[in-house]
DNA sequence: GTGAAAGCGCTAACAA
DNA sequence: TTGTTAGCGCTTTCAC
């Protein structure tokens, strides 16, 4: 009978069809898949965990382009992809321990997610995206320092030296407003550290003293984040010559406030991104591009790719400087005030 | 033990630490998830069934604000939700029968797919979006038939006679040129067969020969295939004023055609579409809005809903006419060939 | 508060 | 080729 469900060869295509038929008309259902996970011991599934709301990952351009590349990977091992509730506000964890899943692929979330912590209790394979960087775990993403430091560069060879800095939130409490140098180091995101790490090592490289850098933090990741990031910066110091986020949501928030005051971009002011985003792409965002989708399908073959060649594993993603038009030369104080 | 993990208020906190604690030393993972399923009946999960490639689902704006409302339902619940691997190319149904999940969502699937006769098989509650409609199952969609017929009718009351239609594929084997009459009445995906049906009857009843009306088809979603569609339209007859796109991503395609051409819209042809998706809105396009987020809300609470009040249900969503600015009434031929 | 035992539905191994 | 059986790990029930 198990034999007519799952081996269609092992029997004569007669006998199959009558014990179908027979199970059919007894109101057999076909085989229970639990019952069947529980003994093959494979679910055939996989289970995403994410920091967001489950509807965040559907708002967030670059967060839907890795499901992208996850599904595709999935979809070509023949796994399902399991969403996993996990808001950061509810501390439940039951819903990771309840996810009948062969492994999880875990997406960007802080160092003290006690999300995580429950999915490493699993004894399932596990690979990270982006943060936290675990020894001993499967991990994909982009050099973050590398690229921010070639972003920095960029800026540095163009002629910046005061600027201020729009990033996402930095740990799991809510702190909307100025991020302290500590705040900064202690980071429990792994991402916004290093990127803050690389833009004061290269700026005070060229001389720039990182204290008096501004630097702002957003809680939400959205484009009004990202707009009163930047009003808040040039309030801070109106004598800036560029705002450097640490993504593209933002930096598109910060060129809609700079449009709004009429601040000219890059005339007046220099915004950069991070991600590589379409609509980046399409406004003309200078802006770090990593190739997102791909990180999604890397997470995805690496966790599901059976023959394992040595764990753990390291992906790292090529990221490439996109010179926009939303970056230039600073101008004078006095160019800024009485006009070219 | 059993109780430490599940009930922890049957018992002391300090006894439940302990068996905790022993368990952990002695590398007890915690509770499987797969046998609990299966001795309690519950996957704690959703399963989500696209007639398209998984991937496809995070390309088209209107399924991912689908997913985005299904997906805050889910978590309002507690519940995962497994998207399941079902291209439209493999015949495979295994992935269906292998999910563990404790109902199904099917979102705009054709009447004969095998998929949904595996998903029909299972024992556990369903709920259709858009399509198919099958009887004794719940459903959530918009009024098609009404809310096309609205269209329509303010299409004929600017004065247009002669028009075209772009559709979306109408059966599961690819066909990308025009539809036949017959075609049309025997599609497979029943939303696309309402709407047709719709535009019929009303351009019937202003004096309009459907039967000579050109209805060309496009396998692929996307801005390229109403593009060339568009193009095939005008191709067919280069007289008509309107082309009536069954969704807004065929109409934002016949709107870049339109343009290459360097024919007017609204002035030398009207353009519609349906779904009201952001990036319509932001053209103006002429168009029927449904709230799809609210679709898939609503197909999750139904699923999820656990006090039945009498199923089938039937949720029917409100649509709305956008007049934007791509519709307008037509020219003459006159106009059209010598100027206004 | 604790322990023992039945059984969820299946698959794989083995025996006939 | 077909039938039988053990046991996957859990929860629930019932006896202690």
């Amino acid at each position: 009978m198990s034999n007519a469900y799952n081996r269609p060869d092992q029997l004569s295509p007669e006998l199959r069809k009558r014990v179908l038929d027979t199970a059919r008309r007894l109101g057999y259902p076909g085989p229970d898949p639990v019952a069947r996970s529980l003994r093959t011991r494979k679910a055939g599934a996989v289970g995403l965990l994410l920091t967001e709301n489950l509807s965040y990952a559907f708002r967030d351009p670059a967060a839907i382009q890795f499901l992208e590349g996850l599904a595709l990977a999935c979809e070509d091992a023949g796994h399902g992809l399991l969403l996993i509730p996990a808001s950061p506000e509810r501390e439940d964890v039951a819903s990771v321990h309840r996810a009948g899943v062969d492994g999880f692929v875990v997406y960007s979330v802080p160092d003290d997610d006690p999300h995580l912590a429950a999915v490493l209790e699993r004894p399932v394979p596990v690979v990270i995206c982006d943060q936290p960087r675990i020894d001993q775990l499967d991990w994909v993403g982009p050099d973050d320092e590398g690229a921010v430091r070639v972003l920095a560069e960029h800026l540095i060879g163009l002629g910046h030296r005061r600027i201020g800095v729009s990033c996402m939130r930095l740990a799991r409490g809510r702190n909307d407003g100025v991020a302290s140098v500590h705040r900064q180091a202690n980071a429990s995101f792994h991402v916004q550290r290093s990127r803050l790490t690389a833009l004061a090592a290269a700026f005070s490289e060229a001389g720039v003293d990182w204290a008096q850098v501004p630097v702002v933090e957003r809680f939400d990741h959205s484009t009004e984040s990202g707009a009163s990031a930047a009003a808040q910066l040039l309030e801070i110091d109106p004598e800036i010559t560029a705002i450097i986020c640490t993504s593209d949501i933002l930096a598109l928030g910060a060129l809609e406030e700079a449009r709004r005051r009429g601040v000219r971009v890059p005339d007046d002011l220099t915004i950069t991104g991070f991600d590589g985003i379409d609509d980046a792409e399409r406004v003309g965002l200078t802006t770090v591009r990593q190739p997102v989708l791909e990180k999604g399908r890397a997470a995805g073959r690496l966790l599901l790719d059976t023959s394992e060649p040595g764990r753990p594993r390291d992906v790292l993603l090529e990221t490439q400087l996109m010179t926009g038009t939303t970056a230039a030369p600073p101008r004078s104080a006095e160019e800024r005030w009485f006009g070219p």
